[in-house]
DNA sequence: TTTCAAATAATAGTATTACTATCATAAATA
DNA sequence: TATTTATGATAGTAATACTATTATTTGAAA
């Protein structure tokens, strides 16, 4: 048996589902890819239709725009990253060991999931890092908020503030401490590849250097 | 006498030093206006050329386009928060003091500072919150950073870095903790404002909260 | 099996953006 | 006074971000 995984969208993001067609897929699969080669600003849906062998208003059927198309991927990502989550810390009874498993799950460059044929999960982490915060830092993002564009990331910041109360229940600020661990994350991943000197990364650029930072961070700061 | 601040940029990020002429200072404040007032995707030179009384061309013998142009202001910023840091922690000896005033600094709403006839800072510090990081999270990263575009972010980074080490010879992560320090005193904010469950900061939207919350991870962090 | 609706392809068109180019004029300077 | 230099006015182009129309294919219901 194969087993397939789903990720639950917001069906506010689409027009159209594009889980439900080869073509829906097909959009994914190389927006994913067109952005993790070129980077947002560079990413036309006329760019994407070549890409996939069909015609600019074949993308609009299923996006309105290309943001909406970024908050869905990235969405996706965020909805992937809780199940791994789930699935990763699941009977893991010390909660701070759950607390780094959050961490490196965050930090460590991802391995493309076999279980999500049209998703380079490898791609999308990179895009996170590059593009994430794109998709809030907008003068819309009150309007996205209301239509629950954020939901995916505010539940993993959520579940993370879970963990981290678990590990201190006296700590005031877990959502706050979650968020800045999503965020850097990523942002000293980039730091690291693209302006050395805004980190203490030696030139291996391994990820491991940034979990132990995190782990360093937040352990020291939850500490009773 | 009356004092003027002034800042050195980088030449490379204009055709024409806007600080010489009148046309050059009112493209420096009516764009800091518009694209506090409507953020960076809105803004266009076009609009910029309108609000001044100018033409399109006009604004485009300062500046290559309007990426070079958010870059410009944003390296004014850093320097100025650079001559803030250096200004108010001088004669101070102890130095969890002085790196406090840094997270104060950072992290409060700026006053318009009135030595900078044409520069709001005010309004500038809401620009770093909401578009700063898109002067490095583009595709030509590596391009602009070969050119010394960041060198006003990273000469910040380092003197913060000092400071930490001040506090802590033995901190292994001084850049990082800095970067960090800043990058969350403006993403804190931002999320308290348009994402406030991404935080723990009550509804009464205040700073002194973020201050608080990243003194108690800074202090934690480097404590021996 | 026919029929009918839905999805897609092909093409065209528009307003805006991000520029470049040209030429005339005003102001500053040598 | 001659001449550079900055500005203003206008025009033009390629690309972007869409919308609209029509024809064709496909797949499910009658």
């Amino acid at each position: 048996m194969k087993l397939e995984l789903q990720i639950k969208m917001n069906p506010s993001l689409y027009l159209r589902d594009p889980e439900q067609s080869e073509l829906g897929k097909n959009i994914i699969k190389h927006s994913i890819q067109l952005i993790h080669d070129n980077g947002f600003e560079a990413f036309t849906f006329k760019k994407l239709a070549e890409s996939i062998g069909t015609t600019e208003a074949g993308v609009y059927r299923y996006f309105e725009n290309k943001h909406k198309l970024l908050v869905y991927i990235i969405s996706w990502y965020w909805g992937w990253i809780q199940f791994q989550l789930s699935y990763q810390t699941n009977n893991i009874e010390d909660p701070s060991i759950k607390l780094k498993k959050v961490i490196t799950l965050l930090s460590k460059n991802v391995e493309d999931d076999i279980t999500t044929g049209h998703v380079d999960e490898a791609q999308l982490h990179q895009i996170l890092i590059s593009e994430g915060s794109k998709a809030y830092l907008t003068n819309h993002v009150g309007i996205d908020n209301k239509q629950q564009f954020f939901q995916p990331y505010k539940d993993l910041c959520n579940a993370i503030g879970e963990i981290i109360l678990e590990c201190n229940p006296k700590y005031k600020y877990p959502h706050s401490l979650a968020s800045t661990i999503i965020e850097m994350a990523h942002l000293q991943n980039f730091f690291m590849n693209h302006l050395p000197s805004l980190t203490d990364f030696s030139k291996s650029k391994d990820e491991s250097e940034i979990i132990k930072y995190l782990e360093d961070l937040v352990f020291n700061t939850i500490r009773i």
